[in-house]
DNA sequence: TATTGTTATACTCTATAACTATA
DNA sequence: TATAGTTATAGAGTATAACAATA
């Protein structure tokens, strides 16, 4: 091939586009990005939406169960707490049955402020899914999901 | 809800499981970190596998058009590239038409490298979508690829 | 004036190891 | 012995601001 020219778009290789890792890198990498430039005024929030649904829909969760749901060393889910629960997201309660653990819960605050924030959350989701019908929509989760099957197959050392 | 008990699995809401952002952000997370503890022995070349292809299919690209291409401030590029090289991956060569500019290359032995990493990246894309079918794979590549769209889309502010 | 590459710097995110208290 | 939460610490990875050289 030619030395390239100072040309505006770099051509992307056949060996790089049929890899679907690569185009799920890339457009998570872009739609996360997207996402954080589109809210403000939340806080950190945002970024942990995803646990404090967790944390909503599983409340009193300990901090070790919500750690190892979102892949997160329990260390380094501390600071990330103690930063939402000082903006009064949420709160933690001793576990009386085992007094070494630490039941999560959202404060009432915090479950309304996640109503606000759910639908920047949409909105997001409209714009990235934007022109895909309902049909594509179950197409592309179901195939995402027998990635992530697969992902867990390998994981769990079952391949 | 009850307050939960120490199940083993969180439940999933809803909310989350049907947002086509938060499966592929689980999905990306998860490849990543499958692929990272997979390849080993390749020095810090595995996590810039697409980088270093793209290098081998745009010879001379200038670093700033490299950064633009993989979403990175040209700074941030810079350690990186200087690793790379000092590793014998690439060279960076001055252009004499602009004397700003430095061209990347990757070196013959960082080629003949990536043969070997390549065959690792099909594995890991191998056990990612085990179980589709070529159709399947068309059709995910389809999807994904209207959501790289929609967010260049929402990036170039034509949304 | 604008662009390229670079450096200095700081910030975010994460893991590891070690600790305590509890089980 | 094992587990839950915490702290101290270090290492990636990134961006911002400022700079010199060049266009």
């Amino acid at each position: 091939m030619a030395i390239m020219r100072d040309i505006a778009e770099l051509h992307e290789p056949e060996a790089l586009a049929r890899l679907v890792s690569y185009r799920i890198r890339l457009v998570q990498i872009a739609a996360y990005k997207t996402f954080e430039a589109r809210v403000s005024g939340h806080g950190s929030a945002p970024r942990y939406y995803g646990m404090l649904k967790l944390i909503e829909a599983n409340p009193g969760v300990p901090q070790a169960r919500l750690a190892e749901a979102i892949f997160l060393d329990r260390s380094s889910l501390v600071p990330i707490l103690q930063e939402l629960e000082r903006e009064g997201w949420l709160e933690r309660r001793a576990a009386p049955q085992d007094k070494r653990v630490r039941r999560v819960f959202l404060t009432p605050e915090g479950a309304g402020w996640l109503v606000a924030l759910e639908r920047d959350v949409e909105e997001h989701e409209a714009r990235l899914t934007a022109g895909l019908s309902a049909e594509d929509l179950d197409t592309l989760h179901g195939l995402l999901l027998r990635l992530d099957d697969n992902l867990r197959d390998v994981q769990a050392g079952r391949v």
